[in-house]
DNA sequence: CATGAATGAGTGTTCATTCAT
DNA sequence: GATGAATGAACACTCATTCAT
């Protein structure tokens, strides 16, 4: 089947990538043997390799896959003014996603990167890209949101844009060890939180 | 020709452990080897296998050893009275440890453990266990503060305690991936909102 | 939709042969893959097994070219009358081409044939036919020249005839490894010895 | 079975050789499979791989054991005064190895490492070295025996060892291809052109 | 005739585990 | 109890060859 369009190259890619990321979602990366990501993918060894250098190669490309997810997400999220309504979509955006059912892979995928993240270079730069965006997008929404008086003062804005990204983090962890978990009631937590942050200072008197 | 004491058989337990440790923490589970452990811990294979059945044994062991010590600092700040002031040494012992250079290893075989728990049911019991006692713990704190006007009434503890893990959880991964952040300022971010939400509402009037 | 005149047959098979025999040449037979081929050759896979049934045929059309050139070299040297001056052609024509920069690869590969030849059956029987002709020739020369006194009664031709091929190996090799070996001084230190065995015997008187 | 002394792991080290030369002689190095070495060794594959790195290594520890054999049998021909003793010797040693049927396996490997030499480089210095020495050794007697009237002035001695190499090397081609090479006969040969090069010349008169 | 993506048996190598000493 | 050489199933990956287009 030679001369074939660039159409079915990138089909092939996406059949290796969507069984290797189930794989990986399933039993992790070390375990996952190529056996299984070839069993998965309905495809012969030699095709895999005919499109990824090896198993590392197919991690790597799960994880940029990861990043280009997460930045899209970032990008529709920062667009329009208001500090504060981006801050919103942000949230809306990134916890919207803990809401689908369908996304269970990915989160588990997220979860395996982040330990791999660990010991692997390539992977740890990945996965510190990913994180550091959205961190600097609220940390400067946050610097903003405190100079429109919007927020105390007397806060950190690179600490509270760690706050939030680990409250999304933490709900990662958490929804994947047990899907029961009530993302909505979570976000409702958060929302109380960031009312009460927003909120005037108690003893502020608005004439 | 055996007969040694228990401080021996004790001491070769913590020995395995501590080497294992080392190793995982360096490499994670998967790709450390036995020989690798074996070296690290100045011991034969043949040894080893006499303390532990196996590998994964070993890991078990780990993430025991993991829980074990969670546990002693949960007992620790939940003695003694006061909700508000329990949950302000839970924070303090828990967040403390992050300001300890020396256990890096310890949360680096801790984000291991989260990986391996989605696909390894031995460890994710112990990972869920050891997330489940200081949660319902923290989740009883907060329907007491509740209870005693401390908290606003609209926020479901269970979310809460949720949220207060995950602050946790999300500072141990940022941790483990660079190790400048700044966990002071981290904790004074999340001090900002302990004392915003147990604050009173702003149209309380107290007369 | 074939249909192709026989001199672009011709020139596709040589195209093959010339660019696996470049790939022989710098990295042997069994470290030679078709792809190095299809590649050194701008052809496609298909387009090879079209003109060879696979890799183990290229290897014995490359012997099949090899003994080609020498019967040629040989029928060159052969013609014409005089014992001792088709021996001294034969040498010349034979030598001459290890005075030849160019011939590297002929060289290499006729070095590959012979450890190939080994365990190769088709190998060893091309080899030994390119062996044999030269080998008898020789013999009978050595022959003729003892016949005519041109050379002691006392010795073997068979084992003459060994010699004089074993004296042209030998060199090959020593080439093959060395590319700046002395060829002249090496063709000087034969002739001295052709001469020392033509020369008549010390004590032999001539009225 | 631990704790094993030297002579234990030395005969092992030679069962892994011996099964390796005998796979090497029969099918070449690149054809012989680590599973051949493995049946043929009666060990397991792991066992072998306690000993040598790789494949690769076994070929290289072969050739190092060639050059530490015809190193010995160098020496031993070298000992003792006279340069045509010398000679003699060495020749009798090398081509006497020859006449061993046994050591086919030996030859064999040889040739398979001088067309290995051509693209492995530790092999070529290895096998380099091993011509080398005998070569150098043989100019210098050369140049003795020019020294002492006992050859002709005008011969290169450089040129002359070479031939002598490859008077040996041609044989070892020759008699792996077809072991009925008459041997003896074609010592007899070159030791007619030795007496022949050693001969007064025909001109010189004795008083 | 040419293409080159696909095949899959086979490769060299690793490594958790065992057990004779 | 300790040793470490031995095991062998399993692994990631290769490559000669095929065949639909």
């Amino acid at each position: 089947m030679p001369k074939v369009d660039q159409k079915h190259l990138d089909a092939r890619r996406k059949q290796i990538l969507d069984a290797a990321r189930r794989c990986f979602a399933r039993i992790g990366f070390q375990l996952t043997t190529m056996q299984d990501v070839i069993r998965e993918s309905d495809l012969s060894a030699g095709a895999i390799y005919n499109y990824f250098a090896g198993k590392n190669d197919i991690v790597l490309a799960i994880a940029h896959e990861r990043h280009i997810r997460e930045d899209k997400l970032l990008s529709r999220a920062a667009e329009g003014p208001g500090s504060d309504a981006i801050l919103e979509r942000l949230a809306a955006e990134f916890f919207g996603t803990l809401l689908d059912k369908k996304r269970v892979d990915e989160r588990r995928v997220s979860v395996q990167l982040w330990a791999e993240a660990l010991h692997n270079d390539e992977i740890r730069k990945s996965v510190l890209e990913g994180i550091e965006k959205p961190r600097r997008l609220v940390a400067t929404l946050v610097t903003e949101m405190k100079a429109r008086g919007m927020l105390p003062k007397d806060v950190s804005a690179d600490a509270m844009a760690r706050v939030v990204v680990a409250l999304f983090q933490g709900l990662v962890l958490q929804l994947c060890w047990d899907e029961k978990v009530d993302v909505k009631a979570y976000i409702g937590a958060i929302d109380l939180i960031r009312r009460k942050l927003m909120a005037p200072e108690p003893g502020t008197r608005r004439p």
